[in-house]
DNA sequence: ATCTGCTCTGAATTATTGTTCACTTCTTGA
DNA sequence: TCAAGAAGTGAACAATAATTCAGAGCAGAT
């Protein structure tokens, strides 16, 4: 063989790959997953439509290695969040807070992953990341549950509702459309908060407190 | 002229609408949206591709035809479950465990008519819709807050939170896959009727009365 | 310098569906 | 029965994007 790749070469396809995905994550926060087609991408990444596939065998691979990546990012700043947090009930206003903050900070894509329309099949991939979320919720209730916080209760369904009921309130279509005003979103998460901790058990007036509290630190990470 | 619309004619044009129309909903039911397409339902519904554009400009017409009807006896059916309860706090549990029930009775289709993904543009009726049973939703916290029964809050977002939080439970895809045990679907109603409740502010120990009140009545008339 | 093999290109192809329309069939009133 | 006009038909068309592939361009070894 007369030809091997160059440490510099592997480079350069981990480079391309990336700028690849990064011009998915781009067009997906701007316009959607409507706006994640294969030709508009390539302009993104400075690539040929072909080349995409020299990366990805199908847009559905690009796609869910997309919500993987986004999911994997959430995923963190959910945990990094909750692990902060004094005590069970502390992390699971910090989750539910976090969840919301970054719902709102990037809605776009945040719909665009979790729930609309696409002509690809990547339902396994957005069940994957709903799942991961779902659980990381569930994991939380559970330890408060279990430190006698709350009620013993259905985690996974309780953890599924709440989900649903901050991407619905936040992001949906139904949710309000001023993105500008900082204090607006801010009462916002701090409802869908206070909400989300009631359904699950937690007294009105201690949730008030915990909603208060984790409101600075995920506003604060969220670098708003 | 020689030729006029005579009453027979009239009534069968009408029926063929219909006809067309209900294949339409039949497809959703079984398939989701994705199954709604011109040819296999022209072909449900016993017509030629193109007569179903005789009837309906397109396919975005008539899908949000076939939302709104699907909607509107939805309506109906919240209202008259909320028409019928004791009490405000009644009147909530009712509406909510309507919903639940509604979207678990037909859960490809709640899911189809509400966000799965779609080839043309239907947002506008989809959020008629949405917007028709949060208001709904909002309507009765707003009585029971009124009534003293809840603290004040914001009812729409709230109650639009409380659609999300039914949904994603019920019929998102997450959502357990036993739509034939009818004990575990009985129990899947009760355990998010009750954190919906809860969400809202109703304590505890009184959201759990509610439940076991509201559960009767709207199993009955979903005829399960 | 040059040969080999990998990577990139982007126009052409493919596949899927909604939509149209020239033609057929049916209905009505005389 | 027949002419006029309406309704129905379904094969052909159009539009949109994903995907392919033959050839051009590059990088590495000798």
């Amino acid at each position: 063989m007369v030809y091997r790749r160059t440490h510099q070469v592997v480079k350069r396809l981990a480079a391309r790959r990336s700028a690849i995905l990064a011009a998915a994550r781009n067009a997906a926060a701007e316009g959607g997953m409507a706006a994640v087609q294969i030709a508009p991408i390539a302009v993104r990444a400075n690539v040929a439509a072909g080349t995409v596939y020299r990366y990805f065998p199908s847009k559905a691979d690009l796609i869910s290695e997309l919500i993987a990546d986004v999911s994997r990012d959430e995923l963190s700043a959910i945990r990094r969040a909750a692990d902060s947090a004094p005590g069970p009930s502390s992390a699971l206003a910090a989750v539910v807070t976090t969840v919301a903050v970054h719902a709102l900070s990037q809605r776009k894509l945040a719909w665009g992953i979790l729930a609309e329309p696409v002509d690809v099949d990547v339902t396994a991939s957005r069940l994957a990341s709903r799942r991961a979320v779902v659980d990381e919720i569930a994991g939380r209730i559970d330890a408060a549950v279990r430190a006698g916080h709350l009620p013993a209760q259905d985690t996974n369904l309780a953890a599924t509702a709440l989900l649903g009921a901050l991407h619905e309130a936040l992001v949906g279509p139904l949710a309000a459309e001023n993105t500008d005003d900082a204090g607006k979103l801010r009462d916002a998460v701090q409802t869908v908060t206070l909400l989300a901790l009631r359904a699950v058990g937690v007294m009105d007036a201690r949730a008030r407190g915990l909603v208060v509290q984790a409101a600075l630190p995920a506003m604060a990470a969220a670098g708003a």
